[in-house]
DNA sequence: TGCACCTATGTCAGTCCTGACATAGACTCT
DNA sequence: AGAGTCTATGTCAGGACTGACATAGGTGCA
């Protein structure tokens, strides 16, 4: 198991704004994984509000099962390129996107 | 000089919301291309307000003149990931981010 | 129980992105 | 003119990400 991977399993559970400072982070990293962890249950959220599996939602994404509940469980492997363009294939707008971004 | 390469230099000049008729996309790509050029234009934009020199921002970013050069130009070659990265290297905050993200 | 569906996790070859480097054009001084 | 700074663009080896596949655990239902 990787460290970053280690990271990321501990940040879940752990409040917003109390990340950082438990590990080692910088605030550039622990803003870039704050948000990769929101986009990921952002997109967990959409999915499940449409009532789709992640098998489908692969399919109109031309990728893998495996791989979006790799996005969903926010692993490192996957990019924010990704997520951002299944958000959008799951048609979040511009705004709803923002609002992902900023939320607590 | 390559296709997505051209889409790029052609949806430049074009507003915001005429720029999916005219080239062949889908909405989601449309939407994905639109929002690279948002995040490259506000990575510039904060960078010269910040008043420093591509070259000193690829130093703090451990990255290089050139791929800043390439960010902000909207280049294909670079990944969302990155520009997001570089922002919030550049102290952005989630609220800006969203900003950024949701203007017209 | 057996079956069908959903999700989680690991692995891997091929593709894409990265930093570094080279080079060129524009601009400002001296 | 020449030197220094800033930016744009092309190239490339190496590292990161991708879809695909395998497999396992969970849940619901006949």
């Amino acid at each position: 198991m990787r460290a970053d991977k280690r990271k990321r399993l501990e940040a879940r559970g752990w409040k917003v704004g109390t990340v950082k400072e438990f590990l080692g982070l910088t605030d550039e990293e622990a803003a870039y994984i704050e948000l990769r962890l929101k986009l990921a249950d952002g997109l967990r959220a959409r999915r499940t509000a449409k009532g789709i599996s992640q098998t489908a939602l692969a399919k109109t994404l031309e990728s893998s099962q495996s791989r979006v509940a790799k996005m969903e469980s926010g692993d490192p492997s996957v990019s924010l390129d990704l997520l951002v363009r299944s958000l959008l294939a799951l048609g979040t707008s511009n705004r709803e996107l923002a609002r992902i971004i900023s939320a607590r």
